[in-house]
DNA sequence: TTTAATTTTTAAACTTTGTTCAAAAAAAGG
DNA sequence: CCTTTTTTTGAACAAAGTTTAAAAATTAAA
């Protein structure tokens, strides 16, 4: 009684992978539930009884990227650098995820229209986590006399902005190394919290 | 012969307003064919006799948006004010756009995918245009010893950025009004800038 | 003004994609 | 081996974009 559960489980994470890789090679209007079935060696009409419906799936994936993004943060912070080191590697990690998951680590186009509002929520409540993560850091170097800042939360916002912004133009193929890109916008975040060079 | 012309011509523009207050109104992908006919007082089938397909409208209508955001840019660099003040204006100008005309503004969302490639190349180019005015003023800016970077096109980038991504979280009805909002952002842009104060 | 040509609109059919559902198939339990 | 439960299927349906032949409206010509 309880294996049917844990197969379940299973079978829904199988069916999340292939979503997120094939919402990574076809985008996500190009992710049909026929597309990702099929990959499956099964009929589309299959998912159904795994995931409500197409949102839902897609939620699920989003939810388990950021979900695995906070969980990296969490080991940065657990390795209990000074702010200024931890806010470089929470940096890092920000912009690989934005780079190399874009569709499903920032899924934006009018989240609010596309989620119901029983998916809205939690997406929202993973958000906040995420940014607190943020915030936190920052608020913990301002303390130690790392960063200074009034309103960091806007200094915040203004930051992972321009983070995410990144997916819509990087190219890998481009001048700039993704190792060159964290940097500078690196100096550039410590320039806005005030951060000694 | 001429008139004919003109007047499909009038008839595109009246079809884009429409386009363009329902897609802000019921979003993007609320924005049927079905409804902004109907809103037109026609049928769906009519649309195809102006525009390709849909896609085509949407890009007509982010078009057309960002072509007005780039002549009311020209419009403060015409004032020929100094180049800090000048950045100031285009910068509430941006904030402004990203704030009220969120889904026309950046239609984001795998653009490259969404847009067909006849379509793709004047937007990116448009939107070219557009990173090139703010470009220009930050080098005017250098110059005149207002700002100074190195690499100032990524802190373009990471600017624009930070600007953009306002449109995921603002709200009027949030703690911070507007002009709050431009000002914090400004700070922030000088101090990445090197602006002195 | 009437007729012919052209432009515009329509309604219906068709396509694709998401969704539902009853029935069949497969698996599990006794 | 039979019964029950779980899983899968295939067909039908719904919604939205798209095409198209024909009708309606407009314009031009005689």
């Amino acid at each position: 009684m309880r294996l049917t559960e844990r197969k379940m489980q299973r079978k829904r994470e199988q069916i999340l992978q292939t979503a997120i890789s094939i919402i990574k090679s076809h985008g996500y209007s190009g992710a049909t539930m026929e597309l990702i079935s099929s990959e499956l060696l099964m009929t589309k009409g299959s998912l159904y009884y795994y995931f409500k419906n197409k949102s839902d799936l897609m939620y699920q994936c989003h939810n388990f990227v950021l979900s695995q993004a906070i969980k990296d943060h969490e080991e940065i912070l657990a390795k209990n650098l000074n702010q200024r080191q931890t806010l470089y590697e929470m940096v890092c990690l920000h912009i690989d995820y934005a780079v190399e998951q874009k569709e499903t680590f920032n899924l934006i186009m009018e989240p609010k229209r596309f989620f119901k509002q029983e998916q809205l929520e939690p997406v929202l409540k993973l958000r906040k986590t995420y940014e607190t993560i943020f915030d936190q850091t920052i608020e913990k170097g301002i303390k130690a006399g790392d960063f200074q800042s009034d309103d960091y939360k806007v200094a915040r916002l203004f930051i992972l902005g321009a983070m995410n912004w990144i997916q819509q133009w990087y190219s890998p193929e481009g001048q700039l190394t993704k190792q060159e890109l964290k940097d500078l916008y690196f100096d550039y975040i410590m320039k806005i919290l005030g951060g000694k060079e």
